[in-house]
RNA sequence: GAGCCUGUAGCUCAGUUGGCCAGAGCGCUUCGUUGACAUCGAAGAGGUCACCCGUUCAAGUCGGGUCAGGCUCACCA
């Protein structure tokens, strides 16, 4: 032991060696605690009476799949670090425990790395085409994919990897397809051309969620079509115009008055257009010249103008960027920025401009490469999403869905209420590929220059399902020869799945395998029990399961799950789809509490980013100073939905607390077999169940047993109220300056065997603990709880006050005769060994890997504890109440 | 334009339904320490809790307003 327990936490050389252990010896895996037997206060339970006490109910976190190919950032280690101390608490607490990993294939990211990376090899993806150009990114997947996974694990993880999940498996595709297949089948999702955000750069449709808006400086020209034309317009972008088929006026403007209904032919170098006047309230009489040119192809505001005027709507700006023949044949296949200089300088010399202006507006860009967006239709498949969110809205306003912090509560409502429809499909190869199949051919997706702008609104699935009767088939079988749709769908639309798709929907959903929920409610039965019962069964969805990696009751027993973490930046992407899409597929919410972090910043509160250098990454800060520092760093002084300030010198300050339990431990281990060990013996008695003695507690004793206990309520009740900040805070300062500071320090004194002091060595000290101690359980108690730790007689406590500190404390020795004095010394090493065990367990969750190295240590000494501390049990907060409920 | 959040010690932040003589970590000052740990200990300095008004026996905490910083959403061409 000696050569293990070295001076100081080598958290390098111990953490993997750690990780493995757990990982090889199953402790991540659920049903490890079934198959345990407790004993509570000398009574033997029944492992029926402990799952009738849990309702059979699991703990359960989805994880927020990393994408595939990505590397390990600071984030991650935010939410592996939360996710993690929830999944270790609830562990310990007893409660079948799953934490579900996997990995995301994040559609344009990976395709678009993927790419970059070919053409340095000189192979563009169009000339090998799709078939050889996946493979290349699988090819790419295989390489990398394991690469996020391992570096998750180094952050002490504890995931059940055996349930590892990637979004394109076999049976996430499946759940992929159904999904779509059942909301199509429901009128939810609907094709149709309508305006999209269009990012040139990705080549790809985008939904608007995908959407960022950028201040920026632009040009707003004030001119008219052509010399004929009565009215002047304004804007940013004249090569639009060329796509103009009205003129928008606000119906209170008395300039323009008599203009509204009349309509022009004009003709704008060489296009002619008719352009008729409407009046619409969403136009800014202050603005410009009170009058706009309506583009209906190429601006969201104009499309609807568009649809509510019936307007012609041309498309002059094609897929690619470029502009189309219906641009006039002087422009046609210029790109958007040639094209503007191009028309500036014909109004210029046409004598029509009239001004320019320096003006601020918003540039939408893609969020993921920044490029500018080109609005413009686009044939592309939409899900309703108005139906879906009144549904989720009313799973946060009842309480079934609960987000934490609340506020974000209002930000979803807000979102709900003002949602528009989704476009899932994605002009890509890397991904889910729509389920769609056409009878005629792959070229349905006509470039339609001239369009009627569609009469349908979402939702209404009638005429378009009339008008493909018979030409489009949805589902996983398509008739023979038909051609698939050649887009797949948006990365997200899979992510919406995931609380379900990872647990086996829909094959495992009650309607396909019949509701064996009564029988195999507990799935300790599954694990201890249930291979033979399933074969016995003959049951035929076990191959599927198998080839799955699934067992079949994954779904019916662990959806939905507890909660579910993430950053409160993918509120939106995700967290509320998957909101509407658990409902409307499965329905039911597929989790119970949202917890949202914030943001990991610098030091200064500065956003991280590689041109600051601010940057922390997590395998060096790893490298340096351990995993237990870095997640106590996360964690402490970060509150739900707030950025969180990280710097070295936190860590640095954690790395020390690490060394602070390893020595604190070590000096336990040493003193309590003197450094003479014999399994099982303390001093002249055994260590059995470590019962204390009462009757001789000093005060130090009674001081550190008060603050132990006081602690364990604090600390649960932290962790159940989500608040880990504040329950690894109490555990640091319990631990560092009780435990450490001043009860080993007095317990050096009462180790001396020969001729120990029953005097506090430092009564000062105790005297500022008991204050300390007392002022919290006066702020704090609310419920009484605390107040069970208070004294049974107070006037005893003025032997711990200063100027009472040097009298004779021997009463307070009870019966403790002169010549008997190592009772006390043995009596303090099991108060050692009881009160640091039980802290170890509490500060596993957060500092996992040194509470498990010094837990192994302990073992030498007391080996009734459990092999593994992930496996031990959550320190109970109070004698009376047991948490296992018994039923007689 | 709409909504939300933040403003507490030099720095980064806690402070749960109002009861604090306002806390932590880092930093700073002084002292100590060969025996678990210098990755240590002890003592200490440092705050009109942004500002103003109000509710209350009591306000960092609740209400109204002002100022400052930040975020999200949004069709100002």
């Amino acid at each position: 032991m000696e050569n293990i327990f070295s001076k100081t936490w080598d958290a390098k050389g111990n953490e993997e060696k750690i990780y493995s252990t757990w990982e090889k010896a199953g402790y991540f895996r659920p049903e490890i605690k079934f198959s345990k037997q407790y004993t509570v206060n000398g009574k033997q339970y029944t492992e029926e009476d402990y799952s009738e006490d849990k309702n059979g109910k699991p703990f359960v976190i989805p994880i927020p799949p990393p994408n595939v190919t990505g590397k390990l950032h600071i984030g991650h280690a935010m939410f592996v670090t939360l996710e993690d101390i929830m999944t270790r608490y609830h562990r310990l607490l007893g409660e079948p425990t799953l934490w579900i990993p996997g990995t995301d294939h994040a559609g344009i990211a990976t395709q678009s790395v993927v790419d970059r990376d070919l053409r340095k090899k000189g192979i563009k993806k169009n000339e090998i085409g799709r078939e050889k150009f996946l493979e290349k990114v699988w090819e790419w997947k295989e390489k990398y994919g394991g690469k996020i996974t391992r570096q998750i694990r180094r952050l002490g993880a504890s995931c059940d990897w055996s349930r590892e999940r990637f979004t394109l498996d076999d049976g996430l595709s499946s759940s992929v397809n159904e999904a779509f297949s059942l909301l199509y089948k429901k009128g939810l999702i609907y094709r149709g051309n309508y305006i999209v955000n269009w990012c040139p750069r990705c080549g790809s449709a985008i939904s608007d969620d995908e959407v960022e808006h950028r201040a920026q400086k632009a040009k707003l020209y004030y001119f008219k079509y052509d010399k004929s034309f009565p009215i002047t317009i304004a804007s940013t972008r004249p090569e639009t115009k060329l796509g103009d088929t009205a003129v928008a006026v606000n119906p209170k403007d008395e300039r323009y008055k008599e203009f509204i209904g009349k309509e022009y032919r004009i003709e704008l170098d060489g296009v002619k257009r008719t352009v008729k006047i409407i009046a619409d309230r969403a136009v800014d009489k202050e603005f410009g010249t009170g009058a706009l040119g309506v583009t209906p192809a190429h601006s969201p505001i104009d499309w609807k103008m568009a649809e509510e005027n019936g307007l012609e709507v041309i498309k002059i700006i094609g897929e690619d960027g470029k502009m189309t023949a219906q641009a006039g044949e002087k422009y046609k296949g210029l790109s958007v920025k040639d094209a503007r200089e191009k028309i500036i300088s014909y109004l210029n010399n046409a004598g029509l401009m009239e001004k320019e202006e320096e003006i601020e507006n918003n540039l939408a860009v893609c969020y993921r490469c920044e490029t500018p967006i080109e609005p413009l239709p686009s044939l592309q498949w939409f899900v309703s999403m108005k139906p879906l969110a009144e549904k989720a809205k009313k799973a946060v306003e009842s309480g079934d869905v609960k987000i934490i912090p609340k506020r974000f509560e209002k930000e979803y409502f807000h979102w709900m209420d003002n949602i528009r429809d989704w476009c899932i499909s994605r002009q890509l190869w890397w991904g889910h590929r729509i389920p769609v199949w056409y009878k005629r051919d792959a070229k349905l997706k006509v470039e339609s220059e001239k369009l009627k702008v569609d009469q349908k609104a979402s939702g209404a699935s009638e005429a378009l399902e009339a008008s493909e009767a018979g030409n489009v088939y949805v589902g996983e079988n398509p008739p023979k020869g038909w051609t698939q749709d050649p887009d797949v769908l948006d990365t997200w639309f899979s992510s919406a799945l995931w609380p379900f798709s990872t647990l086996g929907w829909p094959h495992f959903a009650e309607d396909k395998v019949g509701n064996p929920k009564s029988e195999y409610r507990n799935p300790k039965q599954i694990r201890n029990s249930n291979d033979q019962k399933l074969e016995a069964n003959s049951w035929q969805l076990k191959a599927d399961s198998d080839s799955l990696g699934f067992t079949p009751y994954d779904y019916q027993y662990f959806y939905p799950a507890s909660v579910l973490e993430t950053g409160y930046d993918i509120l939106f992407f995700w967290v509320a789809r998957m909101i509407m899409m658990g409902i409307e597929l499965t329905g039911k919410p597929p989790f119970h509490t949202v917890y949202l972090h914030g943001l990991v910043r610098d030091e200064h509160n500065r956003k991280m980013s590689k041109s600051l250098g601010n940057v922390l990454d997590p395998l060096d800060i790893i490298d340096e100073y351990g995993t237990d520092a870095l997640r106590m760093g996360l964690v402490v002084g970060a509150t739900p939905g707030q950025d969180v300030a990280v710097g070295k010198s936190k860590i640095k300050g954690y790395r020390n607390f690490s060394n602070k339990i390893w020595n604190a431990s070590r000096f336990v281990a040493l003193r309590v077999s003197d450094g003479d060990l014999v399994s099982g013996e303390i001093g002249s008695s055994k260590i059995e169940d470590l019962d204390i003695d009462e009757n001789i507690l000093t005060d130090a004793d009674r001081e550190v047993l008060k603050v132990h206990k006081l602690t364990k309520s604090k600390v649960k009740e932290h962790l159940d109220k989500f608040q880990f900040s504040l329950a690894g805070e109490a555990l640091y300062d319990y631990f560092w300056h009780t435990f450490a500071d001043v009860y080993i320090e007095e317990a050096k004194e009462q180790l001396l065997g020969e001729n120990p002091k029953y005097e506090a060595r430092n009564p000062t000290r105790l005297a500022y603990a008991r204050a300390k101690r007392e002022q919290i359980i006066n702020s704090n108690d609310q419920n009484g709880i605390l107040n069970q730790v208070q004294d049974d007689d107070p006037k005893k406590l003025k032997s711990y006050l200063p100027e009472d500190a040097t009298r004779q404390q021997s009463s307070s020795l009870g019966g403790l005769q002169a010549g008997n004095l190592h009772p006390v010394s043995d009596n303090t090493k099991k108060i050692l060994l009881k009160i640091l065990s039980e802290t170890l367990i509490m500060l596993h969750p957060f500092v996992p890997f040194v509470t498990e190295a010094v837990w192994q240590e302990l073992r030498e000494i007391y080996p009734k504890l459990s092999e593994s501390i992930m496996i031990a049990e959550w320190p109970l907060t109070t004698t009376s109440t047991t948490r296992i409920h018994r039923t007689d």
